[in-house]
DNA sequence: CATGAATGAGAATTCATTCAT
DNA sequence: AATGAATGAATTCTCATTCAT
């Protein structure tokens, strides 16, 4: 009955949202959110500007997927899935995983970064990212600190945190201006590694 | 037959501006710079939109003002202006003051993390603030670094940045939130402290 | 070798019109013409937009087409289709069935006044349905009031249309606000009745 | 302080005002509401698009005042006032003023009626007009038609107001068709007063 | 110094309609 | 016959800024 199959549609939907998420996220990031009208968004992605209310309802709702997606994308990646313990070695391979993300999700760190700070962006999140975050990694964290023997586990988070949030903020700041050589961004790396991984005695 | 003197105009003139940057701040931090509108502002302030004029030349020029003040009175707070060396004791003190001046001053910093992430506000402070900040602690805490024995001052430099942005961060993320308690933010100034002061033998 | 044959296509797309129609004054009536979008219409009605093309070459022409088929309906209810003389028993029947079309119909009424009042859709209709009714009706009418003795019996005329479209308007108006109760407009058109029936002697 | 005073800035305020509102009366009854653009209704009265915002938060909103002040002005002119009895003569008196007001405000009773049957407006509105006008005005003709020994007030309110807006609507609709000429229009309302008026003995 | 009415450029959004499949 | 993605013109609305007083 219908002359294209659903699933063509389908495929037709996923494939215009996404590439117009590529461009706004690139574009919002470049950009910023607030100095990019629908026009350029619409300009750039090569469709016209009736087709992005096709797919989202306003433009903060596309700016919501977005951030939605992103940080989706980015807790799936640091994500170990391990349900049980964490050792050290998993541990380091977490923070590298982590500070690779950012690297190459610099994009999507501006967009959050900047955007996150907007009240009204803040409301309607109510806390969402972070808080999946911290709420996910947070178990597994947490045991490993106290299995490591460290004293105050949850303070060892929070400046765990404070250093993963801190690179991201001077990488989005810095990088632009080129401050930041790739050099020193791995050095600031192994120096976290050593501060809450271990050294092993017999690798 | 100048029903005023000069030093009184110029009184009024100051507490004016005074008066609007203290609104702004308030105003932007809490709603944001984009949404908020001049006619808002003029509105809490309880002035005319003209008048704002008459004090900045438009929205961004006191955008700018209330960046470069701000910026201005932080250095001014943090800066031990001991043009010489640091002692492990001044340090502290620096540490302490950063934090305090950050607990202090949350509005300030949520304008200002948020608007430095925007790129044609970046581009327009060209590094400003930060590097001005950098360019006066830099030669300071990296003599104070040397002094102390660290391997890589640079990357203790760049560490203790990240660590006190990534607090900024948080603290102007999870306050709203009420997920910082006090008591965890005191822990993790300590913590921060006893990674870049030295235990002193005989106080 | 066709499928289906002219006839089972032609029921096919009688029923599908019908049902676009249907829909299309349930919804025209209860949001207003302007406020309702083809793609609400086509939800409403299951049907995809496209469609509705197929068998209304616009919006305004599905409008056209409601109100057409409408004032049809109504005027053969209406239409007692005695070509010659109308007694009075006759008069009697006639307001009351007009009363009962009213009250049936009221969704097409609400629909139909509204639009009327639209110069767009005035221009458009030209006075067609009000002038065909009165075109239909005013021969039988006006005689009926001659023959019964009334003195003017354009007056009468008027005055009947007055009150009937003045009920039209205070149903429409007043009923979803519950004010007119069903025994208040049985006592109106008993009135109405009384005005311009005169009684019958020996019944 | 202020440069102007208040009042002259009320003044304007109130004029601007007046004049928008009159063009808007003007053009929403010739054109229908959904038809007219704001960029219309700016140019019609001479101003830009944005100062209308400065005086009406919407198209919407601009409407309602519309139908509000000039329901109200109808009141006031209808209203005698009396808040005693009617007289036979007042009685007259009041249709006579109420047939004039919708001879001479047919542009507001234009846009009244077309406007009135639209859901969202009938909504807004929750009966406001019509239900003020009812209100203010029944206490009196009830007691009117019952002391003149009318058997059913309440039924003779309803007929004398379907026949005042039937009247309405056919003036509305046939005027521009040039259908319904003054003389016919007088004499439909001798037919009125002679039915709610009792004929005095010795004027 | 101070006001707020007025502007107008541009932004977001809507939606009837088309068309390839 | 049927679909819904795509268009784009038109529309509503926002707001920084100017200016007469």
């Amino acid at each position: 009955m219908s002359p294209r199959s659903r699933e063509q549609f389908e495929e037709i939907r996923e494939n215009r949202r996404k590439q117009i998420m590529d461009t706004a996220l690139e574009l919002f990031a470049s950009e910023g959110y607030s100095h990019c009208s629908i026009a350029m968004l619409a300009g750039r992605a090569g469709i016209s500007k009736g087709l992005m209310y096709n797919y989202f309802e306003s433009k903060e709702a596309l700016l919501m997927a977005l951030i939605n997606d992103g940080s989706e994308d980015i807790l799936n990646l640091m994500d170990p899935n391990h349900d049980g313990v964490l050792s050290p070695d998993e541990a380091e391979h977490f923070i590298r995983t982590t500070f690779q993300t950012i690297r190459t999700n610099t994009k999507f760190w501006i967009l959050f970064l900047s955007v996150v700070l907007q009240p009204k962006v803040r409301e309607f999140l109510n806390g969402q990212p972070f808080r999946t975050i911290l709420e996910r990694l947070e178990p597994m964290l947490f045991s490993y600190f106290k299995a490591q023997g460290f004293e105050d586990p949850e303070l060892e988070m929070l400046t765990l945190s404070a250093l993963i949030e801190g690179f991201a903020m001077m990488l989005v700041y810095f990088h632009p201006h080129g401050i930041l050589p790739a050099a020193t961004m791995d050095k600031y790396e192994e120096r976290v590694i050593r501060m809450f991984v271990p050294k092993q005695k017999n690798p």
